[in-house]
RNA sequence: CGGGCUGUAGCGCAGUUGGCUAGCGCACCGCGUUUGGGACGCGGGGGUCGUGAGUUCGAGUCUCACCAGCCCGACCA
């Protein structure tokens, strides 16, 4: 039993200044975390006992499965990180420190090289796997630009597992395993999501999916499609094969025109509409010209000029050399690249290579730079008057793009990234030497998968999914207290309004229903339903005027519904109501 | 890394052309009234005005530097 009149709490009127989602104002508002730094944030008892519910669930599910518990330390000497190339690929991301004998230590940023080497370090034998162990435990990642309170921080806990498996079907099956126990743990968590395609991005590896929950202030955008129910990360989103083109439809020859004052898209489609009233230029007729730099060399990459270049699929596709942007220094050095007016007619005598969407297939026409200072050319054709070098998928997709699997409109939607399970394969067994003698008595690469959620981040997303306009409103699953009884005296009271409440709520908890009671003195009634709107209880009793005629008033605190109940029989039913939801 | 905005009590904010004891609301303490939708009266406590230099008889206010926070942008040929 919470006892408010003794909960180290306390509520604010006002939204922080510095709060700007939803769920950040309200768990400060009500009193669940601090900030004590960029990105770092204290838990005051109702965030500590939402977070232990939100870690039972995840531990729950985790153990479920077969999974089992062990802990690691955040501080983490240098070496494993610089075996795996981490301690370097990490870049600014990664705290490091240094102890008082100047060696190097890193705040961990997540675990697979402890991992690897702790397993590495007892089993030598295929009959000890598969294997699944997982700790719930703090990540430190020196964010570029932690926001959103608890959502994006510097420091925040994580449950993190890894599979260690003999063979490929040993890893699809723990990544089956993993990708049930999640589905289960964030239903129970009472999270709205979709399991998506992911990029398997810089962890190296092959297939990836990311638990994602729909969210307006989600800084991941994915694709849905209604009919099939194709999901994936928009940047992972596979186009549509290059629509044949036929080849009997002859272009006419590429034009240059001179068009001055035409920066950008936009413009460049007024200037052309203009010069060429009847040709109905739009921005998905243009090419965009994209110059970046790989190891230091010039790539042009082409998309449609509706479209943008999604930089971190074009960094994956051109990995392992290093992308970097073409900038001011280095079209001083190339005048034969005219900043404004790249062409792709003429780069292979640049001898700069021509990377393209697969929209730019052989035989599409375009309108695209000239190469040439206020021009740009009509009619250049895909595989006539340039040439691509490769095709990669760098365009971002949009709204209403054909679906991959069943070509129906995709919608997009932004979301938060709950979890991602991936399956890592021998990157790490690899960078370590990891081994187990098979069957056979030889030697044999162990493979491995990695898995996480967010269990901090999950109490934002809880929140924001579920909110209102008057304050939090907690599944049960998770809620620091099931039942909210608020204590209003009545005129002239003798206090009887409160030792009843505390009576219901010695009632409840002795049949396992937790419960918070608003027990103050000398608070106004107001304020008590404010807080408790605030606070977010699944369900709220209030014990005020009705006692007079035995009864007392239950509200739920989602649906605003209300209903009088006798005194006798409050306790048992929401016993019930509560078992059986 | 770039741009914009902001740093004054635990929280939210005001503070004029530089001026005397730095204010208001919430929260907090005391007394009294009040008690079904963020009550009221009276009386209180709480401040290195982000930090450091400088200008000045005098700086929350002006100047410079630094630090911190929030938001936006990260290239579009």
């Amino acid at each position: 039993m919470l006892r408010m009149s003794k909960l180290f709490l306390r509520t604010l009127r006002d939204d922080p200044a510095d709060a700007e989602v939803p769920s950040h104002r309200l768990l400060v508002r009500a009193g669940y975390i601090r900030r004590v730094a960029p990105g770092g944030y204290s838990f005051l008892p109702l965030g500590q006992i939402l977070y232990d519910n939100i870690y039972r669930v995840v531990k729950q599910e985790m153990d479920a499965m077969g999974a089992q518990q062990v802990h690691f330390p955040a501080l983490l000497p240098r070496e494993p990180y610089e075996i795996s190339g981490r301690w370097s690929e990490y870049g600014d991301n990664l705290f490091r420190l240094k102890d008082r004998k100047n060696a190097d230590y890193l705040l961990a940023p997540t675990h697979e090289e402890m991992f690897t080497l702790m397993v590495k370090g007892e089993y030598s034998s295929y009959r000890d796997l598969p294997l699944i162990i997982y700790q719930i435990q703090t990540k430190y990642r020196d964010e570029a630009r932690p926001r959103s309170g608890i959502l994006r921080g510097r420091e925040f806990t994580m449950k993190d597992s890894y599979s260690f498996d003999i063979d490929d079907d040993g890893l699809a099956a723990s990544y089956e395993l993993h990708r049930d126990a999640y589905s289960k743990t964030f239903t129970r968590l009472g999270i709205t999501f979709h399991i998506v395609s992911a990029m398997s991005g810089a962890m190296g590896g092959s297939k990836s999916e990311e638990f994602l929950a729909p969210s307006a202030i989600g800084e991941d955008s994915f694709v849905l499609c209604e009919s099939c129910g194709y999901a994936a990360n928009v940047e992972a989103v596979q186009v549509m094969p290059p629509v044949p083109v036929d080849a009997s439809v002859s272009h006419a020859a590429m034009v240059k025109l001179h068009t001055p004052n035409a920066p950008g898209i936009g413009a460049l489609v007024s200037v052309l509409n203009e010069l060429d009233p009847g040709a109905q230029y739009d921005a998905s007729k243009l090419l965009k010209n994209i110059l970046f730099t790989v190891d230091g060399s010039p790539i042009v990459v082409l998309v449609p000029g509706d479209r943008e270049v999604d930089e971190e699929r074009l960094a994956v596709a051109v990995a392992p050399g290093k992308l970097g942007y073409f900038e001011e220094a280095d079209f001083a050095g190339r005048p034969d690249l005219v900043k404004g007016y790249v062409g792709a007619a003429g780069m292979a005598a640049r001898g700069v290579p021509v990377y393209a969407d697969p929209r730019i297939a052989a035989g599409t026409a375009w309108a695209t730079g000239a190469n040439e200072f206020e021009h740009h050319a009509v009619n250049a054709v895909a595989g006539r008057d340039f040439i691509v070098d490769r095709y990669i998928e760098v365009a971002t997709v949009a709204a209403g793009d054909p679906c991959p699997t069943c070509g129906s409109p995709l919608s997009i939607d932004r979301a938060i990234e709950m979890g991602h399970i991936f399956q890592l394969g021998r990157k790490y067994s690899d960078a370590f030497g990891f081994d187990v003698l098979g069957p056979d008595g030889k030697p044999k690469r162990v493979t491995m998968g990695s898995y996480g959620i967010g269990v901090s981040r999950a109490m934002a997303v809880i929140a924001e999914q579920t909110l209102d306009g008057i304050g939090l409103c907690w599944p049960g699953s998770v809620a620091p207290a099931l039942v909210h009884i608020v204590a209003v005296a009545a005129k002239g009271g003798t206090g009887v309004e409160i030792s009843t409440a505390l009576d219901i709520a010695a009632q409840l908890e002795a049949r396992g229903v937790s419960t918070l009671v608003d027990d103050r003195e000398g608070i106004s009634p107001g304020v008590r339903f404010k807080d408790a709107e605030l606070l977010g209880m699944p369900t709220i009793v209030v014990v005020g005027k009705g006692l007079a005629n035995g009864t007392v008033e239950v509200k739920d605190r989602r649906t605003g519904e209300r209903a009088d109940m006798a005194l006798g029989d409050v306790v048992n039913t929401l016993v019930q109501t509560i078992a059986a939801s």
